[in-house]
DNA sequence: TAGGAGGCTGTTAGCGCTAATACAAGGGAC
DNA sequence: GTCCCTTGTATTAGCGCTAACAGCCTCCTA
């Protein structure tokens, strides 16, 4: 600790410039001859001063800083959503506070008001569960710029989403055309609500005139590729006449496919898997599996942009609701008919 | 913008106390007689009053921020390294700021000045050259706490990192006890002078007698499936009768274990494949994968606790380089003898 | 009953910076 | 020569907070 700082008072003291005069010349105000500004910005080299955003901070109202609230970073699509909005972010000049909620929702608060304490700008939520939103909504209301990475029409707030009700409708209209009947859903985060995959594949299913059959629904507590290793194993063990599966992320459709290949099951003759967020693992592995793709760049981009607008804005403008509508990349896990 | 702050002062007169009174109250100052306290806490609470962080950084000049600084987040391994590493930051009570230098010296440079202005108390570096470390040096003879992690005994910065050198040796010895003879390496950051892992690989072979052949060699310009699937490609042109192959990453691994299984090349059989990491793609690929581990837990453990013990010291201590003998996981991938 | 000793609270200064204002010197217009 | 305006600089105040110190009670003791 303890490291010796340089303020403008030094560079002030060195060249006999009041420090109002040296703050004015580093920040090239015009009031101050050429003559002057570089004296002082010499001075400043050779002590190697480096300006106190934090002092700077304090008067100015703004920190340049946002927080990114993520569940947990180990889900792959969410990896590179982080990666790709630090980038942005940074292109704008703002750098990123990062934390994670690990899905619990007093951690989700507690690292909301971290951020408000510290003075962020705005805040980009990926929030744990798609309906509880009231902290957020109240965020808001106070005045905080706030977009959510995801959400519904009604939220409430801006969000900026891929539209995942419609990417698992679609997901389950192509598995329909190709002739599937009983056709599997490895979900997730159903326990906070989170519905709208499954939402989307139940709509498919009743346009198709097909009941649902809870024993073709599994819901593991996890996204990782043994949860949906042991999602398969227990929609198998049904007995339940499964022909396809569609799988929330996928990591656990390549569980779901790990399953298959162990247990002598041909993918895509004897069983069909459709994942979600197409990472490149997906694309590769063994049976290169079909997938409803996650517009990093769409979504990151719009996200970011719609933070700053609300950011620049005074007075926040009416939550705005952007859902993305994602392709379906068809390969060979869901090829031919049946 | 423009939200409203409720500050001490707002406190103080709706109470009819000090702007000081409050401040001592609100951290519990043993010289504030209970009622006192509870009136202001009240008071505190009415108006939903979150205390200034900036403000108080200016004060005492620590932030409880740290930045950590990595050159992309998109290799799933160092994914996991800044989940753990933010977890274990917040657990001792700090934020961490994130950015990532792209693998640009320059970007490197920008972003840890970006760091030190914003006041933050230490740095996690993963930085993109093992070799040119000298920014980083300068950083730490200037009084500030940093912690790389990845780097070699002779850094003159703290280290704490797997030992990779180590690895490569540990893979390659372990191949040479299946019988092989012909043992391709496909590396990256070469040309950033990485160089440990091959180096590893190169004392394994001589001290087994077996000399060096360029035509075993490829190195990718990136660390992604598909760079390994390319290289695998490369490396099988040549004709150079390769029987194993060790790859730098678990996702360059699955590239060359994916070229195999398009081009009839059984593995183990016809080819062993070894990669770098232990993610879980590799433990549950179609062939699972052999492959060095990277203790996720015990480096960001021990570099977020040097961080740490570096933070409180005063006048930073000797440096300290702590290298973590990795563990060789044996699969399918590797297993039988030639 | 004077003189402390504590208990409680207020006042002042300062963290490093910016913004608003003040001021001194020089130059031109009349 | 006075007045005013411009140019370059210094002074002051203030962002929200903490730390150091100052002061005023009340109560106890000799």
């Amino acid at each position: 600790m303890a490291r010796p700082i340089v303020r403008l008072k030094d560079i002030a003291d060195r060249t006999g410039f009041s420090v109002n005069t040296v703050s004015l010349a580093l920040r090239d105000s015009p009031r101050i001859p050429e003559e002057t500004r570089l004296m002082i910005r010499q001075a400043a080299e050779a002590l190697n001063y480096l300006p106190n955003h934090i002092a700077k901070s304090l008067v100015s109202r703004e920190t340049r800083t946002i927080g990114l609230v993520l569940t947990s970073i180990t889900n792959p699509i969410l990896t590179r959503v982080a990666q790709a909005i630090e980038l942005r972010l940074a292109e704008r000049g703002y750098l990123t506070l990062f934390a994670t909620s690990n899905g619990d929702h007093q951690e989700e608060k507690k690292v909301i008001e971290m951020f408000r304490s510290r003075q962020v700008d705005g805040m980009l939520i990926y929030p744990r569960s798609h309906r509880e939103l009231d902290h957020i909504r109240r965020l808001r209301s106070a005045g905080y710029p706030v977009v959510l990475l995801v959400g519904d029409n009604d939220a409430g707030v801006d969000v900026v989403s891929m539209d995942t009700r419609q990417g698992g409708y679609k997901a389950v209209r192509h598995l329909l055309e190709r002739g599937h009947r009983r056709i599997g859903l490895i979900d997730g985060g159903q326990q906070r609500g989170n519905l709208e995959k499954q939402d989307g594949y139940v709509r498919a299913l009743a346009e198709a005139g097909i009941a649902e059959d809870a024993t073709l629904h599994a819901v593991p507590g996890t996204h990782s590729l043994m949860a949906g290793y042991d999602a398969m194993a227990e929609l198998m063990a049904r007995n339940n006449s499964m022909t396809a599966v569609l799988a929330a992320t996928d990591s656990m459709a390549l569980g779901a496919l790990r399953w298959t290949q162990q247990h002598g099951v041909r993918v895509p003759e004897d069983m069909a898997i459709v994942g979600f967020d197409n990472i490149e693992f997906a694309e590769h592995a063994a049976t290169p599996i079909s997938t409803v793709d996650y517009a990093v760049d769409r979504v990151t981009e719009l996200a970011v942009d719609r933070l700053i607008d609300l950011i620049r804005a005074d007075g926040l403008p009416e939550a705005e609701v952007t859902l993305i509508e994602p392709g379906l990349v068809v390969r060979e896990s869901s090829a031919g008919r049946r």
